[in-house]
DNA sequence: CTATCGTACAACCAAATGGTTGTAGATGTG
DNA sequence: CACATCTACAACCATTTGGTTGTACGATAG
């Protein structure tokens, strides 16, 4: 995964509205329209946060009708946590390394 | 936690300099011109950087004679680890519940 | 004391971000 | 058909971001 994968990918998570829209999208079906009615901002800025949570493989959209019905996309989540999980990986080593030299000394 | 804080955290990680203080700060000891040495940018781009984790609680600075040493704090990452495991709970949520309906059909 | 090192911070700049309005096209409805 | 709905996208704007250089100041070394 590329640097520029994880940076579209965290810096999606970096705002409130998209956080919300991912929350609802995992757990219930929403148009693009539907979505933007639960925002205090126009149409096209609620289009805008939906392309920018696709590009970072957050969500998928799929046509039905005059519709785009937007999905939560797995991938992205998990990609996510898998690198906040190798960090915690690394921090235990370390505590670990500290309480092996505790305990020497 | 708020969503500021929430954003502060995301942001945070959403650049390849800063998740790669925060995987160094995190396995050993570094001063902010320590780190500065590995990356092909200014000393007061990098000052900026850690200025940002420190925001986001993911580092602390602490003086030692005219060096400022970076260490990681491990409170911003669990709690970016935490939102990511609620997302996943509510995906689960979801799994099951299709899961059910398909089950009963 | 003087010079150097590590840091802090201000000022500046280009590019990206998050919002707006307006226009246009495709699809469904009376 | 005529009209409303849903979406796409361009143009624009203010603010933030990620970088730069320059200046200043405390701490250490010679």
């Amino acid at each position: 995964m590329s640097d520029a994968d994880l940076d579209r990918l965290f810096q999606a998570f970096a705002d409130a509205t998209r956080r919300d829209i991912v929350a609802r999208v995992t757990s219930g079906e929403y148009s693009v329209s539907r979505l933007a009615e639960h925002y205090a901002m126009s149409f096209a800025a609620v289009q805008k946060h939906v392309a920018v949570l696709e590009r970072a493989s957050l969500v998928t959209k799929e046509k039905r009708g005059r519709e785009q019905i937007v999905r939560a996309h797995h991938d992205g989540l998990q990609r996510a946590r898998r690198l906040l999980d190798e960090y915690e990986t690394i921090w235990r080593q370390r505590a670990d390394r500290i309480a092996g030299i505790l305990a020497e000394g």
